[in-house]
DNA sequence: CCGGCCAGTAACTAAACAGTTACTTGATGA
DNA sequence: TCATCAAGTAACTGTTTAGTTACTGGCCGG
């Protein structure tokens, strides 16, 4: 196409910015990138153009990574779940009482809640879609049932102890955990318009974290 | 354009469809299928193309009467918004004792986010973007007072009577009730998914109900 | 009985969009 | 030392999209 022998305008460009030639750090890039702006936007309206710009690279290399659109944000949302579940590992529930076991999770969920919006967003978009990426999803399946069995075991030592009632559900208390804290951070913005109050000053969101736990507990207490 | 005295395409036309030439039933038409589309796709995923389709009329008449896009999906919110709120105040919660009043908000408010989708679905996209067309409504400022009102009364009269606990706050009960309908209904379908259980199925659906009278009330009785 | 007005239609436009192509660059191992 | 291949770039393409234009036809007051 060329074969002119001019070489300058190749050239000058790798003068003025470095070459990264780095693929870990241009994939990491990609799907930073790509978290922030499927969180903000949504699936309709995120902008692959607005992906590659924020990772500082092109649309070349996103669909070089991740084959299209559909399969970055379905990289995105199981990053994601793995973030959580991960984290969730490392927390012991079942070290102390049953009463502080059940405490911490609810602590830890809405404290992780409250640091990654950007996930809550995420959940948001893919029900919006009926889990429609999720379901395909070969990574998580397994992921999610180690909550439930530490859960299971921290109730049943409660029940044993006589401190919980013997209806306590593992799947209910985490639902009525997750729930206390997805609704308040997740609609903070239309529930601070509509009544005027802006929940995400400081002594509201300390509140609101004393409320998760003595909700929870106050429902299982024997 | 034209001029060549051919009259015959339009004449036809007017024999194939029945012209309407009812500008409340279409506005109505349009803001129902609005609500719709806006409800499965989003703000970034609604097409005005499709929203014309589902009225069964066309993009000129839409924008005819809303203006824009944005517009259009700011009065699908205040309509969404008003239809809960009316309905609310069918209900007098302080008609019976207070346990009872607060059972009965927390019933209605499951039962109007389990048959109102398309509400929750509304609310997530408004709070994605920030309350950004919310707050520049001027509708919606008076509404939601109301609620507050009567909860507070019900609340006092219950501590009062020694049934409620003192530090019981009327936005904390009303944001739990709010949290446990809305979490369950809206993620249903990512949580169905990683928990393996059909969060929709009719069992499930009444043992939450129950469960969420009984999260209410215990983490306010005295 | 007619002129203007309002409901309604369809075809059009400019911009934005996801995805592709044709190319350049630099490192590496034979 | 040079052929090869992965990493990276930028300009392009066909399609979709919100919004517009130019029109039709029925109705109603004068």
């Amino acid at each position: 196409m060329d074969g002119s022998g001019e070489k300058k305008p190749a050239k000058r460009r790798s003068q003025d910015r470095v070459l990264q030639r780095d693929p870990e750090r241009t994939r990491a890039a990609i799907l930073e990138a790509a978290t922030r702006e499927f969180a903000e936007n949504g699936m309709g309206g995120a902008r692959v153009d607005a992906i590659a710009e924020r990772a500082g690279t092109n649309k070349r290399m996103l669909y070089h990574y991740f084959g299209d659109k559909e399969q970055l944000y379905l990289h995105v949302l199981e990053e994601a779940y793995v973030g959580i579940r991960t984290a969730e590992r490392e927390l012991h529930i079942g070290d102390r009482s049953p009463e502080e076991g059940i405490a911490e999770l609810a602590l830890f969920t809405w404290r992780y809640f409250h640091k990654h919006p950007e996930f809550l967003s995420l959940l948001g978009t893919e029900n919006l879609h009926r889990a429609r990426w999720l379901r395909q999803s070969v990574r998580l399946k397994e992921l999610h049932s180690h909550l439930i069995v530490e859960l299971t075991e921290v109730l049943d030592r409660g029940k044993k102890a006589g401190v919980f009632i013997e209806s306590a559900d593992p799947l209910n208390v985490y639902l009525t955990i997750a729930s206390l804290g997805y609704f308040y951070i997740s609609n903070q913005y239309t529930l601070s318009t509509i009544f005027g109050r802006d929940l995400a000053d400081t002594g509201n969101l300390d509140a609101w974290e004393r409320h998760i736990v003595h909700v929870t507990l106050a429902s299982i207490k024997a």
